[in-house]
DNA sequence: TAACGATCCGGACCGAGGTCCGTTTAATTT
DNA sequence: AAATTAAACGGACCTCGGTCCGGATCGTTA
């Protein structure tokens, strides 16, 4: 089984200030909606209370209006209970994600081909960035505001789990390439960063898009039958 | 004259409250130093010690200990007066790199071939990548402090003028492509927070990254005679 | 050189992220 | 049910990026 130790899961950083904490990763589990495994009742209540005024907050005034201290007092929680349970701002905004995100994932791994497991692997790749691409178009706001320091960006749960995706059906499809560089080379095309900038800076619709990354896999693959 | 229009140049934002004060873009004028054109004596010899006095601290600290409070202390100028000059934390930054920024960007433009004029056109892209790997590799750090926030990150002038060689370049290697998604494509590629990922966090050798340039750009452009 | 206006300076001020630590509370044990 | 302990709570506090505006300075014009 490749990539089980970093499903996506909210980072649950409980910042206790010893030991390190590191991503505590929920093992699959498809149907399971298991959240934080082990969790004292209030703090349990507290959180969901969080993740809803959270939700509340960018409903009303976007992402920006997501304010540590807003959250805090729309919870009427503490501004500490905050980051204790998500560490900072990004944590907090990657467990608003976290939902879709697993959903995304599930379908990854376990959905209906092609996007699942079962097609050839260069159509798998063609279906994963359709999927990605529609994903980041989605809540792209939230997207860029969750982004993380860029020490941070490439070590995150979810990025890890599609960069896993990525490098194994690339393995797959070009058994002799170095496949790690070709896979964040592709994954580079689907950060929403370059997402916001071509479709709301330069204004390029999404089929356009999507070509672009079918001609992408192409040409990394190798896989031009005809020219 | 393709990208005449935005030469690198730290970014004057002049931040007087009215006027939108865009990048007012040196035009190349290579020899020629010209840095802010038209600048009050006091302002010029401020600018001067702030830039000194950053600089001293990125020695002595790293990155992180450019506090612009710290930066205003040590050039013994106020607070305001940086944020005047710089406009923010990242204009300083950017203004610390803007010199070999500009020399990268001269010997792209009209150094000696490959990387400048007269080489075809998909060695320069590899000569391209190679020095644009070393320059990353040079402070990384500082590059890192110096991303801006992702919905500004493709604005930035030196990424502009980047994006525009590498596209004009395209542009003449596979004239059928989508070259605007390509170039974005290859500067994913080399883009500071991979580089950094890819040499400190996965420990791969500087060779490995430049190999995998030029497999990239020879993918992209369908340039792979043999295979 | 005196006066004037545009530009610049400086530091008080504000908001937001993040930390700390004394106090409270939920679970467990006796 | 009382005692115990590990965990969670809350909000004062700190730092730092960024703003504002009254006052000082520079360059120019008369």
């Amino acid at each position: 089984m490749l990539y089980a130790g970093f499903m996506s899961s909210t980072l649950p950083p409980f910042p206790t200030p010893q030991e390190p904490v590191e991503n505590t990763p929920v093992l699959l589990e498809l149907g399971t909606d298991v959240d934080e495994p082990c969790l004292r009742a209030d703090a349990a209540r507290n959180r969901a209370r969080l993740l809803d005024a959270a939700a509340r907050l960018v409903a009303e005034h976007g992402a920006a209006g997501v304010t540590m201290e807003a959250v805090a007092a729309a919870a009427q929680v503490g501004k500490g209970t905050v980051f204790r349970r998500f560490g900072d701002r990004t944590g907090l905004l990657t467990a608003l994600l976290d939902h879709s995100e697993r959903k995304f994932q599930a379908s990854i791994l376990s959905g209906p081909a092609p996007l699942g497991p079962g097609a050839p692997p260069v159509e798998r790749l063609r279906a994963f960035g359709c999927a990605a691409l529609r994903r980041a178009a989605d809540d792209l706001e939230l997207q860029l505001a969750a982004e993380p320091c860029p020490d941070r960006r490439f070590l995150v749960p979810p990025r890890q789990v599609r960069y896993g995706h990525v490098l194994m059906l690339l393995r797959q499809a070009v058994p002799d390439a170095d496949c790690e560089l070709l896979a964040q080379t592709l994954m580079g095309y689907l950060e929403p960063a370059l997402i916001h900038h071509l479709t709301r800076q330069c204004h390029m619709p999404m089929d356009r898009l999507q070509a672009g990354w079918f001609d992408l896999v192409e040409r990394v693959t190798g896989s031009g039958g005809s020219r």
